[in-house]
RNA sequence: GCGGGGGUAGCGAAGCCUGGCCAAACGCGCAGGACUUAAGAUCCUGUUCCUUAGUGGAUCCGAGGGUUCAAAUCCCUUCCCCCGCACCA
């Protein structure tokens, strides 16, 4: 078969039958099957996109076979950065850039197959689309979801122009190599984005999403409460935002984003040099870059108020705050934040302990009672280090079972160190006390004190107390009689120890000081001491908002949505500037406003080179006015293109909303997880303004996503024009055609699965494909076969339900089995074969047509109904007897290469005796209530089969471990293989005899099992 | 750093949610055989190790623990890889 021909041939078929396009006037239910659109790249499509794309095809195929009304369209996001970074590097005009991609990439889809609507096609780059953009941008305008505000940017003295992320390169400018990005502040269109962050937040549970996706997106909105304080710095309030007021008391400094807009206030003239310095060292805008850095600050030289304790704290700029998140600022706690205890070990800022770890006994002699007064105790622990070896001194106390280093109370007048040290000596009996040194964490337990009658709330402090040497005084009696003490070496301590505080102290001291960033006991926290820290968050938060020094607030890591770009391949932003009125709107009715084609690149931003395009006439007053240069980020585009393609020739308005009403919401969208946050957050919100703008009736545009994995490259790496690993269909497609490359592509993997692009096993498709065109040579008869019945029924079954459920790779290895076993056969029935070429039809559409037109049919197979099954007819008891047949076969052999009989004579083939089935029968019934070999050998012995006894002992945990899925009888396992006795004489060339196992004398007989006859060849 | 996903036989990849039918589907590769003058194509069989007339056993799903009568599957720890992080789309 010419699969070239064929392909070209049906694909234009297709096309002049616009057997594809869609309409609202069918009575058929409708389903809205989208891929996420493309950007067409000059590289064209590879075999990543084809992948997505030949998803939604084959779902689109089968939900259009099974009488819906598919709308299935396509078309580009043709704005954006790369054709104009071509422009300045090539010379080329974006739009013609554009252009070329795009009928590029629609003629490799044509290729693929794809059953788009090409009627429905979109181009974001056409005024006809952005005009749209411009509309809706003044809707939100006038809804009070737009604003303007400083941000940071990449900027190139050299471009004169703002820099994306992208084209930086370790802070310096892609065409300037030598040339260093600055950080500027310039006035952005913003928008407001948060304004819907809580229904973004509880409406993503509701989704037909995959879990991970949603999880992402909640991370991604990141709802968080917590409390904004009020932190004074140099007379002016600064408002804080943090989710942990309980460690208010150990807050040691302050850190203000590196790319805060109001940084320069706070610095001061001694520490400006300094400052500067490491702002220098952040290379662009983007967060990725920024956090790959090492966390690092420069003192501004400003002191903030600490609102409780009055303490006056150093603030630093750092470069691991994010501007836009909160208030641009964080109050620091080094000892219970893991990022700020390394940044004040790095500038040596004091670290201030206000949390306890804190150990509750709850179960046992020694749990907490309730009814029982609480008595506070000031305690140290001491873990005691040998002189010479590392080994540490541990105690076993008799009467309590507890097992730990040393402790002991501290008495009235004495430090914690003299406690310890006392302690020390009084218990051991060392009295050279080398050094001791203080541990981490004060740490707290709470239990009940037995020998006291009272809840003890232990406060312990901690120390390691070095010996330096031998030296030695027997304890006194007194102090030991309550345990013993040996020395353990120090990897046997963690097994050892079993008070859960000493074990915590033993970690933080093995693995080095840590932030402790769990709940605990409030310390040093003034009128706060003593109450747990989880409480604290809202005891601390009622107190500075009754003292109005802060208030309780929610916080989103979602952000406003920075809309403005200061590049030309856009859309303008529909604004002028008018000298006496300021910033004006441009009325709807002036729409589009069409970016000009006559610009300069590679001079700063192009669209402020055509004077005619900034000159403009305001529209309040009519007096000189200057154009807004600024265009739209290009997710504004892709936040509501799926509502143009409901309507995409609409002159009048950006869609008939009976139109939307119709096809809305996407019922399929697939694309791949890059875009879990962005553009899907984008995409909701657009939809909910615009619902609240009065323009749609729906909440959420996507009601099921699928998430395609991605297509790696055979380096390991996702397949992109940039990493150089792609591979182009038309490659394949050459050699194999079309067909076998969309089979390919959907056999390898789950389709949400990422999979490695390794073109060496496309060769068993192209067998398959091969196999399946075979079959049209065979001979085409009505015989009635139950086991042929069955096996197709089964298959369009099996499939039926996998494409549903978008297993495609699963379903194509089911299609593999049913062709391999017609391929095995002399004859196939018309309707074994027609309802392949049915199913198969969404994964090789060309093909199949083709053959359908063989099979003498007219119309297109595409448009055919796809074949239902009949449950009854799938006989698995057929399908297992020949499994019998196969094994038997493959048991022939294996006793044939074991015994080394090269040409066998006569195979004897013995059918099990009909107790064997009756005994197995038994057990699988029995499996189904105890998996118990004794309960259910004495249900066997209970009855009949009892005179087997000896051998049933033996056989019944076989039957357990292995058990059959179906079990027969004596008479249809005999039917079956002598019915089978032909093939198998043709198969081995010699004599078969099938006998009952009874009717033998032979010892080799009697293995004969059900479902597998024992065998004796000579 | 934060967030998400993954690691299964020589390779690619199912199975994991909902534990037992799992030495683990399917394809490639490799080996043997059939057909053929031969090659290719096609078909059949095998493909962890030991053992064996079709059997039985050991080890096994990144590593290490745990739960369970039973773990690739559930839990914990750990290593490695990939993806996203707001001006790439």
């Amino acid at each position: 078969m010419d699969f070239i021909k064929i392909q070209g041939k049906w694909q234009k078929k297709w096309e002049d039958a616009k057997l594809f396009e869609s309409n609202e006037g069918s009575k058929k239910k409708k389903f809205y099957c989208l891929e996420m659109f493309p950007y067409p790249s000059a590289s064209g499509l590879h075999m990543g996109h084809a992948r997505n794309y030949i998803i939604g095809d084959i779902y689109s195929r089968f939900k259009r076979m099974n009488g819906f009304n598919v709308l299935y369209p396509m078309g580009y996001d043709a704005l954006g950065l790369p054709a104009e970074n071509a422009a300045i590097k090539a010379g080329t005009h974006p739009r013609k850039f554009t252009e070329d991609a795009i009928n590029n990439f629609i003629k490799q889809q044509k290729e693929i197959g794809l059953s788009y609507d090409w009627s429905r096609m979109l181009k974001t780059c056409d005024p006809e689309y952005y005009r749209w953009n411009q509309y809706f941008f003044l809707k939100l305008y006038e809804k009070g979801l737009v604003y303007r505000k400083k941000a940071p940017v990449n900027w190139c003295p050299k471009c004169n122009t703002v820099l994306a992320n992208e084209q930086v390169h370790n802070g310096k400018c892609w065409r300037h190599k030598d040339t260093s990005v600055e950080i500027k502040h310039l006035e952005q269109w913003f928008i407001k984005t948060t304004a819907y962050a809580d229904e973004l937040l509880e409406m993503t549970d509701a989704l037909d999403w995959p879990e991970r996706i949603k999880l992402m997106q909640k991370n991604w909105i990141g709802k968080s409460y917590g409390t904004d304080i009020d932190f004074e710095i140099n007379g002016k309030k600064w408002s804080i935002f943090t989710t942990r007021p309980d460690t208010i008391y150990g807050v040691t400094f302050m850190v203000v984003s590196a790319q805060h807009p109001r940084l320069m206030e706070l610095v001061t003239k001694e520490q400006k040099k300094g400052v500067e310095a490491f702002l220098k060292k952040i290379k662009s805008t983007s967060e990725k870059d920024i956090e790959e850095l090492e966390k690092e600050g420069a003192f501004t030289g400003s002191y903030a108020v600490n609102p409780l304790t009055k303490d006056k704290i150093p603030v630093y700029a750092g470069n691991f705050v994010i501007a836009e998140y909160g208030s641009g600022m964080v109050m620091a706690v080094p000892a219970h934040d893991q990022r700020d205890f390394e940044f004040a070990k790095k500038y040596k800022i004091p670290i201030k302990q206000v949390i306890a770890p804190t150990f509750i006994t709850n179960a046992g002699h020694d749990a907490v009672r309730k009814d029982k007064p609480t008595s506070a105790r000031d305690s140290a622990i001491g873990i005691v280090k040998h002189w010479k070896e590392d080994k540490y001194f541990v105690l076993d106390w008799k009467e309590f079972s507890w097992k730990s280093f040393v402790i002991g109370g501290i008495e009235k007048g004495e430090t914690p160190e003299e406690a310890v040290v006392r302690e020390v000596k009084e218990e051991t009996g060392y009295q050279d006390i080398k050094s001791v040194k203080p541990i981490g964490f004060e740490i707290h337990t709470k239990f009940f004190a037995r020998h006291k009658d009272v809840n003890r709330h232990g406060k312990f402090k901690t120390f390691l107390v070095e010996l330096g040497s031998d030296k030695y005084k027997k304890p006194e009696e007194e102090h030991t009689k309550n345990h013993i003490g040996k020395w353990l070496e120090k990897e046997k301590i963690s097994g050892y120890i079993n008070l859960e505080d000493n074990k915590f102290l033993w970690e933080a001291y093995t693995k080095g000081e840590s932030a402790y960033t769990e709940e605990g006991t409030l310390v040093n926290s003034g009128e706060f001491n003593g109450i747990n820290s989880r409480e604290a968050i809202d005891e601390i938060s009622k107190h500075l908002e009754k003292k109005k020094l802060g208030k309780r607030t929610l916080q989103y890591k979602l952000r406003d949505w920075l809309v403005s770009r200061q590049r030309y391949w856009g859309t303008p932003i529909p604004f002028v500037y008018c000298d006496k009125c300021g910033l004006v709107p441009v009325p709807e009715k002036e729409l589009p406003i069409i970016l000009p084609e006559n610009v300069k690149f590679g001079e700063g931003n192009p669209l402020e080179t055509n004077k005619e395009f900034v000159n403009a006439k305001c529209p309040k007053c009519g007096g000189k006015a200057r154009r807004e240069t600024d265009t739209m980020d290009t997710f504004f585009d892709s936040s509501w293109y799926f509502l143009r393609f409901c309507d995409n020739k609409n002159s009048k308005e950006p869609f008939a909303k009976e139109k939307v009403k119709f096809w809305m919401p996407v019922d399929l969208y697939v694309g791949g997880a890059e875009h879990a946050c962005m553009h899907l957050i984008y995409a909701r919100f657009f939809v909910k303004a615009l619902r609240d703008l009065g323009l749609l009736k729906f909440n959420e545009p996507f009601t099921k996503l699928y998430n395609q994995g991605m297509l790696h490259g055979t380096d390991g790496f996702v397949m992109s024009k940039s990493r150089g690993n792609v591979v182009l269909p038309e490659e394949i497609s050459k050699k194999y055609g079309i067909d076998t490359a969309r089979v390919f592509l959907m056999f390898v993997a789950s389709p949400d699965k990422d999979m490695l692009w390794d073109d060496k096993g496309i060769s068993g498709c192209s067998k398959f494909m091969n196999k399946v065109i075979s079959l049209f040579e065979k001979k085409i008869t009505n015989e009635k076969d139950s086991l042929l019945e069955s096996k197709t029924n089964r298959t369009i079954k099996e499939v039926t339900e996998k494409i549903e459920s978008m297993q495609y790779n699963v379903a194509l290895i089911d299609l593999m089995e049913l062709v391999k076993f017609l391929s095995s056969r002399e004859t196939v029935t018309m309707q074994s074969i027609e309802s392949l070429l049915l199913i198969l039809s969404p994964f090789c559409p060309h093909v199949c047509e083709e053959l359908w037109e063989k099979l003498g049919n007219r119309g297109f197979i595409a448009s055919e109904k796809w074949p239902s099954y009949d449950e009854k007819k799938i006989n698995l008891e057929s399908e297992y007897l020949e499994d019998i047949i196969a094994n038997t076969k493959s048991d022939v052999i294996t006793v044939l290469e074991l015994a080394k009989i090269e040409k066998p004579k006569e195979i004897k083939l013995f059918v099990s005796d009909d107790w064997k089935y009756k005994l197995y029968k038994l057990v699988v019934d029995k499996l189904k209530e105890t998996r118990d070999v004794g309960v259910i050998q004495k249900a066997v012995m209970a009855t009949e089969l009892k005179k087997f006894g000896k051998d049933i002992i033996r056989m019944i945990p076989r039957i357990i471990e292995n058990p059959p899925k179906i079990v027969l009888n004596q008479e249809k396992e005999l039917k079956k293989i002598k019915e089978s006795k032909e093939r198998i004489e043709n198969e081995f060339k010699c004599k078969v005899e099938v006998v009952k196992e009874a009717d033998s004398k032979e010892q080799k007989a009697r293995q004969a099992l059900p479902g597998k006859p024992a065998i004796i060849i000579s």
